[in-house]
DNA sequence: CTGTTAGCGCTTTCAC
DNA sequence: GTGAAAGCGCTAACAG
């Protein structure tokens, strides 16, 4: 005499106990519940009135234990917050864009937002694992050894990185070549005469920050130029010592271009490194300025800017993400956007972008 | 012999699958999984070697139908976006309270956002009733019929909602006193000697704003001045309809006072709606605006200024939740803040905060 | 210290 | 058209 015990006390009604209200199978009840025929008018019309009645809902968690699938789009930090800079306006645009694909069709959009430190051993994918994703969104740039992301790969489920990985290159990613990013914004100032030029670089240890190198370094093989890594100086979004930075890498006179493909993008900083360093941009110094929108100058003196067009590689990551989740195609996704060199003058300069969490600080 | 094919080829490893390559039952492996005692000490360091291993992860969903409990805390808007101002601001703060109360603990925070207008008849609680909240956030006012809170109330798990119901008095919630503003608006106003008052609202049949109308009628019933619902205008933050709406209710010359407590934080156009009327505050009109920022001004010409504490009460109602979720206290919650009328002539005005979903407008 | 059994709520055979 | 039985992965209760 297996369940039929109706402790609807507890507040949820199960199959059986529509079952036996409605004097049928708990399978009946399951063919209602699937609109699966094989069921009468009149047996499904009043199961589905009990149903109304006693406001039934499925256990989401016993249907998915059966039938093998999971409840959740997921998504995931692959870095700790305050290594990576994840800024409000990207967050912003991210939930949008999860509500544009997932939030309308009714998924559920499950954030695992658990940081690293409070538990070192913890991984950032383990909602795949245990199977509460049915698709997952990694939203951020991928550490040089993840393996996580190898084993998401080889779990089959729908995933987009927003990074790309050497040591993956069939990963499913939506991202922008930092490579050609690094390669045009040095070559241009290699050809406006610098041969000593410095690089403003966030990202320790992450796959963006090894292409911005492969990129200057390949422009610097191509000119000649010995590539001398006390010109590249790491910034973060928590540290705020851009101006420092910029101000001890121009302390050498004979350094006299500057690349900041930090994505810190905050002009006031690089300008007061510059002044503190004696050095007028346009004059003693030329600057190159990544941005992340392409409407936006990080510092108008800047020689050019190059535009990471992350955003729009992102949309369309996830558009694709959905249809593979829907089984509308298949992964792995490859979305791969060129950056946009701009030498155009630029008038009005964005504000400094603010960090997510900066809230809490 | 129920359970033992080793299907490891499709990915996942299951406590049967450690147990045979242990050579120990499923439920030794169980006890190693859970930290319970009653396992040897070489068992279960070979148990957790193999686990490490092969990356053995336990199914969230067989685990919470086994012990009843669900997986994650929830998040749900109960209202239409179209109708409801979510600020993009609002939004990013109510992300940094659940990332610091349950984020940190390593809860997973799951969004139900799909709009009503795509499944009329949608339950913005089935994350609740399908068992996958342990937890839940109902995040925004609430329709003033209602019933769904009603039913995540008697279900037990623990929930905050934002904002308070009539029907529901011992509803758990975190708000601030719609009527003490509005009533506080008004009686300055009157007392100011103004007797037609005009009020610009937002929520059409949302809780907070019958008690703006019952905080506002209090106060005209005390001064024994007729309520004239014809000076009473809605406003939302889609219609942008905030100049119209003031130049419509100032055309009558005897309507000298003015509340805007709409929520949508608008000053240039309550500025251009008066500017179109031909009338100038401080001077013909006098006019009382709520702000959800304490510093920050909604129009510098107001004669007063009502700030509601919604964020802060929210965070300690947050706090608590996160409190309740982990045992350390029980439900209901019950966090009511004043507003804090203010006449202090401000400088500053905040730019109109942006929604949550303009994005994609 | 360890194993057996049953069952959480649902759906998938397979039988009638 | 409908139902009985098995089992998804896990753990509580009860044996030994």
């Amino acid at each position: 005499m297996k369940r039929q015990a109706s402790d609807i006390e507890s507040g949820h009604w199960t199959i059986y106990d529509i079952a036996r209200e409605a004097g049928v199978s708990a399978k009946t009840v399951s063919r209602v519940l699937n609109g699966k025929g094989g069921v009468s008018r009149e047996t499904r019309a009043r199961i589905l009135e009990i149903m109304r009645r006693v406001d039934y809902h499925p256990h989401i968690g016993a249907r998915g234990l059966r039938g093998r699938h999971n409840a959740c789009i997921g998504v995931t930090l692959p870095a700790p917050m305050d290594e990576v800079p994840v800024s409000q306006d990207f967050f912003l645009w991210l939930f949008n864009e999860l509500y544009r694909v997932f939030g309308i069709r009714g998924e559920y959009v499950c954030f695992d937002i658990n940081p690293y430190d409070a538990s070192p051993n913890r991984d950032y994918a383990r909602g795949i694992f245990e199977q509460l994703f049915k698709a997952c969104v990694v939203a951020g740039p991928l550490a040089t050894d993840d393996t996580s992301i190898h084993r998401i790969h080889r779990s089959g489920i729908p995933y987009i990185a927003l990074g790309r990985l050497d040591s993956l290159p069939e990963c499913s990613s939506a991202t922008v070549d930092y490579v050609e990013g690094a390669y045009l914004s040095t070559k241009f100032l290699l050809e406006r005469g610098h041969t000593r030029i410095a690089m403003l670089k966030g990202f320790h240890g992450y796959q963006p920050g090894v292409e911005r190198i492969r990129g200057y370094r390949r422009a610097l093989d191509e000119a000649g130029i010995p590539f001398d890594e006390t010109l590249i100086r790491a910034v973060n979004f928590g540290s705020r010592n851009v101006a420092n930075m910029v101000y001890r890498l121009l302390a050498d006179p004979k350094v006299t271009g500057l690349i900041d493909c930090s994505a810190v993008q905050d002009g006031a900083s690089l300008r007061e490194g510059m002044r503190r360093a004696g050095r007028t941009p346009g004059k003693d110094v030329d600057v190159v300025a990544w941005t992340y929108d392409e409407r936006a100058a990080v510092l108008t003196e800047a020689a050019a800017h190059v535009w990471l067009p992350v955003r729009e590689a992102a949309a369309e990551g996830i558009e694709q993400l959905g249809e593979w989740t829907a089984g509308a195609r298949q992964g792995p996704i490859q979305v791969i956007y060129r950056p946009v060199f701009n030498t155009e003058q630029k008038t009005g300069e964005a504000p400094k972008p603010k960090r997510l969490f900066d809230l809490l600080e």
